[in-house]
RNA sequence: GCCUUGGUGGUGGAAUUGGUAGACACGCAGGACUUAAAAUCCUGUGAGCAGCAAUGUUCAUGCGGGUUCAAUUCCCGCCCGAGGUACCA
């Protein structure tokens, strides 16, 4: 019988789905392993060849992991909202949920076909209303809470509503957007409006006029992770800053949390890494600079307490509030010309500009070491959003502050003995202090410690930590999105009552903003609740992907996001596979997430995800055709250099091996009927190629479809493991799959003999055996550190083997059958049957192996002299290292070696003779 | 700039963490089967030198040093690529 893997393939597939072989109960009697892909947004576009990297890696890891006696949860879902549906609603008039449920069904049929072992009684989608029903609920809880820095949790704002009504605000250590005191019998007189705005001030999800990337062509305002170098991240789109009402999650308060929790979970060092920057913590001094000829002060935020000495000038953003307090009538008008300068510009345009800019405001500042009078400028190299929006200027010793002062001639003062200053800064943190008053002589570490002491016992600031994380931005002026569980009553919000979730999204007749320019959601007829106005954004993308692995758990329960009792036996992702372009976004936001739902103990775990790992990125490999300027010649690659030509794209899949299929070329578009062909001398047409995004547009989309029409599931999901390792990105390559496939078939073959299947009931021999348990053992390791790559060598060789000992022997393949259907299932499983077991492959167990069998009985040992390999000497394994020595050194060639002297070393390797030293 | 990664044959990549560098696969070359093709199988394949040959020998893991009996692996200094981040004070 043939390898039919088609007919195998469609077999099984079908088998495991009428039979449910991969729905997963709680199992109190088994260990539990929880492993998770990051889900997939569904777009129009389906899967390509690269998508599935990742799903076919932790399929098998999960495989593995039941074949070893552990109760595996192994989801799929779909993060279904998002704005390319939108978009396309936008264009065409259709409802995203038409489009998005017909995305969805493509990419089941194309995951149905590779074989995954899915739960998909769990499947979630993030825009059906049973699932959404939990992101707006834990949005109400977000909404009720605030966060104590005392306890160092979230808590209810109903217990602050206490506090206030006995004490004020006093007693209160709380993460707030702005700081205001007021005493218990303040609070009293305050009306209901003017006590909802104070309690927005500590909620975690808060209303508030913030700075926010708004993106005019999307027509929403974007969080910083979807926006790259001033772009939308969807789109390309310009984004600018504004100042609008906005829905924000005070992920800022859980920074420190964020940080510590990255020390306890098992990710690579550049995640890890990369979430540090992220969150920037920085340790630090904010100092008070009084204004000359005023009361105020001006409160800048530095790390480099020790140069205080050396502020020759301070700088204030444009948009800080101190602009107005220092600015004097003289400089007005030229302060208003730059203001307005700025303003113009959007984001991009600043990134892309680092002209150096800025005006003097005419007031003045007092160094409060020093008592020295300062000039105080303002330039937009200071940013409005970090620290306190106002920096005291070293220009010695930071490179920004260093050109600024060149530029508009500003006084520069080194402060480290022996530094140059005079044609850039110094900015490292080494050297002596010089020109400093009471540091001099102390070490900059020791001088940034002896600064800090100096501003608290004197009170001219306080010592402290500030980090780069921003709060999300939680609102979006679009209409494929979870709709926000808030009504506005006397213009304040108030959530609706959690039994009355979920709030389903409204039908509306256009899916664009109102003439008046409110969202789409402004279109809705009676969007109302109670008589009063429901909110009319929508939330982020990131909302309903931030806690979707706790909806797995429990995805039927009407009554929690997650029982306790699921929790409790499932607790936390135990390998988490996906995109490393999370890292800053998803990945974050889902951390943030599960501290807060934790904190209020809903989930038992602190940190969701114990294990990543990212897979890399499948790139595609281009092909190209050089066309004769202003002909329909196409010549080939080798001597192209002697035309003038033009590099074109072709379709990589008319090109074998680099080599043109002209006839097909010809049939490709229609303008290359007539086309004709300068061939190379082994008369071929060869193509050029390169590595680029995997893309309609470059012609290098290769459908995992049509490679499993030809070659099957299992040899696709071996040789993207055989790609290369897991992490790492690499091209696409179609050309070294026949290798792969050519194994399988191999592997098939030991099974048959005349064509007909054959195992026998021989005992197997010793050399057998070893070949058995030396893939064993290979294939363990190789999987516990996914080395998926390896693992697929070490079949190959072990098939080649067992192929030359003519090994058919049932006590040999009925184990291996079992190591290899992690890989390629469904082969797995049909030889299993056919072996003549009666259930499924996957409650088999993984075979161990014996250690015993592995050992030899003797070895040929390499015996070098000073590194040459001279003659092999046969000693039993079981010597150790001194017996091996001492056969050396008795040995007759040994002698005629060293001529009968000692020599002076032997050295011994993990009982290999390595080398003799004379 | 900073952080994180990598750099090994014609190609993708191995190397049990200091112990025979190049496993496995692709490609290429030659051969077997076949009227022929496909499929399949076998052999060879880092480079140089010597040899009819078996084989011997030298050089090779981005570059330059160092430690060691022994370095792709450890240390120091450079060069190049990829990813992240960027006026974060």
């Amino acid at each position: 019988m043939e390898y039919n893997f088609l007919r195998i393939e469609e077999k099984w597939q079908k088998y495991w789905a009428q039979n449910n072989i991969y729905k997963t109960e709680i199992d109190e009697s088994k260990p539990k392993y929880y492993v998770l892909d990051m889900f997939p947004y569904p777009s129009g576009a389906g899967l390509h060849v690269g998508h599935p990297l990742g799903y076919i890696a932790s399929d098998i890891y999960s495989r593995y992991k039941r074949l070893n006696g552990f109760n595996v949860l192994h989801p799929m879902g779909y993060d279904a909202f998002g704005l390319p549906a939108e978009q396309f609603a936008i264009d065409t008039g259709q409802h995203p949920e038409i489009t998005t449920e017909k995305n969805i069904k493509r990419y089941r049929e194309q995951l149905d076909k590779l074989g995954f072992a899915f739960d998909w009684n769990r499947e979630v989608k993030t825009c059906s209303p049973e699932y959404y029903k939990w992101t707006q609920w834990a949005f109400i809880q977000m909404f009720c809470s605030y966060y104590c820095k005392d306890a160092q949790r979230a808590r209810p704002v109903s217990e602050l509503m206490e506090i206030f009504e006995t004490e004020g605000n006093s007693r209160i250590n709380a993460a707030c957007t702005e700081e205001i005191r007021f005493t218990a019998d303040e609070w009293k007189i305050k009306t209901e409006k003017e006590r909802q705005e104070i309690l927005m001030n500590y909620r975690i999800a808060y209303l508030a006029d913030t700075m926010v990337n708004w993106c005019p062509r999307l027509g929403t305002v974007l969080a910083n992770d979807e926006v790259v170098n001033g772009l939308s991240v969807r789109g390309g789109y310009p984004v600018e800053q504004r100042k609008m009402r906005q829905w924000s999650l005070r992920i800022s308060a859980y920074a420190q949390r964020l940080l510590d929790g990255l020390e306890t979970i098992d990710w690579t060092e550049a995640l890890k890494e990369t979430q540090r920057n992220w969150i920037g913590r920085s340790e630090g001094a904010e100092i008070r600079f009084g204004i000359a000829d005023s009361n105020e002060s001006i409160t800048v935020f530095t790390t480099r307490a020790d140069t205080i000495f050396g502020v020759t000038f301070m700088v204030l953003a444009p948009e800080s509030e101190y602009v107005a307090k220092v600015a004097t009538p003289v400089q007005k008008a030229e302060i208003e010309n730059y203001l307005n300068s700025v303003k113009r510009k959007t984001e991009r345009e600043r990134i892309a500009d680092r002209k150096i800019s800025g005006v003097f405001s005419g007031g003045y500042a007092i160094n409060p070491f020093s008592g020295e009078k300062i000039p105080i400028w303002i330039s937009d190299y200071v940013l409005a959003g970090y620290g306190t929006g106002a920096i005291m200027a070293v220009p010695a010793h930071d490179s920004r502050d260093y050109a600024f002062a060149k530029h508009f001639g500003l006084p520069i003062i080194p402060l480290i003995e022996g530094c140059d200053t005079s044609n850039e800064s110094f900015d490292a943190k080494e050297g002596i202090m010089t020109n400093s008053g009471f540091l001099d002589g102390l070490t900059v570490q020791e001088a940034i410690r002896k600064a800090k002491e100096y501003v608290r016992e004197n009170e001219l600031g306080t010592v402290k930590v500030n980090y780069r994380l921003r709060d999300a931005i939680f609102s979006r002026q679009r209409y494929w999105g979870e709709p926000f569980p808030i009504y506005y009553r006397d213009g304040m919000p108030y959530p609706i009552p959690e039994n009355e979730l979920p709030l389903h999204l409204p039908e509306v007749d256009k899916f664009l903003p109102t003439e008046s320019g409110e969202p789409p959601l402004g279109r809705a007829k009676d969007w109302t609740y109670d008589g009063y106005r429901i909110e009319l954004n929508t939330m982020p993308g990131f909302a309903g992907s931030s806690a979707y692995y706790l909806r797995y758990m429990d995805p039927h329960n009407t009554e929690a996001l997650v029982s306790k009792k699921a929790n409790e036996y499932w607790k936390s992702v135990d390998l988490y596979m996906g995109g490393i372009e999370h890292a800053t976004g998803h990945l974050i936001y889902s951390r943030f997430w599960n501290k807060f739902l934790y904190d209020l103990g809903y989930v038992v775990e602190s940190e969701p995800f114990k294990k990543l790992v990212n897979q890399g990125m499948i790139q595609g490999r281009s092909n190209f055709v050089y066309r004769i300027n202003g002909s329909n010649t196409f010549v080939s690659k080798g001597l192209k250099d002697n035309y003038d030509v033009s590099e074109l794209h072709v379709d990589v899949n008319i090109v074998d091996n680099d080599i043109l299929d002209t006839k097909r070329f010809k049939r490709w578009k229609p303008e290359y009927e007539t086309a004709e062909f300068i061939l190379d001398s082994d008369g071929e047409y060869h193509c050029g190629w390169s590595v680029e995004k995997m893309s309609k547009s470059l012609y290098n989309v290769v459908n995992p479809d049509d490679i499993v029409v030809t070659y099957g599931a299992d040899t696709l999901r071996l040789y993207e493991m055989f790609l290369g390792p897991l992490e790492q990105s690499k091209p696409w390559d179609t050309k070294g799959i026949d290798g792969v496939h050519r194994f399988l078939r191999k592997f098939w073959r030991l099974f048959h003999s005349d064509g007909e299947f054959y195992v026998s009931d021989e005992p197997a021999t010793d050399s057998e055996l070893k070949v058995l348990h030396r893939t064993v053992k290979k294939i363990r390791s190789d999987i516990e550190s996914f080395s998926f790559n390896t693992s697929v060598s070490a079949f190959m060789i072990c098939v080649n083997e067992l192929g030359d000992l003519k090994c058919n022997k049932k006590q040999i393949l009925e184990p291996l059958t079992v190591v290899i259907s992690p890989f390629a299932p469904h082969i797995a499983e049909e030889l299993w049957r056919m072996l003549g077991n009666k259930t499924s492959i996957v409650n088999a167990s993984f075979p161990k192996h014996d250690e015993n069998i592995l050992i030899e009985n003797s070895f040929e040992y390499p015996v070098s002299f000073n590194g040459k390999t001279r003659f092999k000497l046969e000693i039993p394994l079981s010597a150790d290292t001194d017996e091996i020595r001492e056969k050396v050194l008795n040995n007759a060639q040994t002698q005629k070696f060293t001529e009968g002297k000692e020599p002076k070393k032997v050295i011994v390797v993990k009982g290999k003779i390595v080398n003799v030293v004379i």
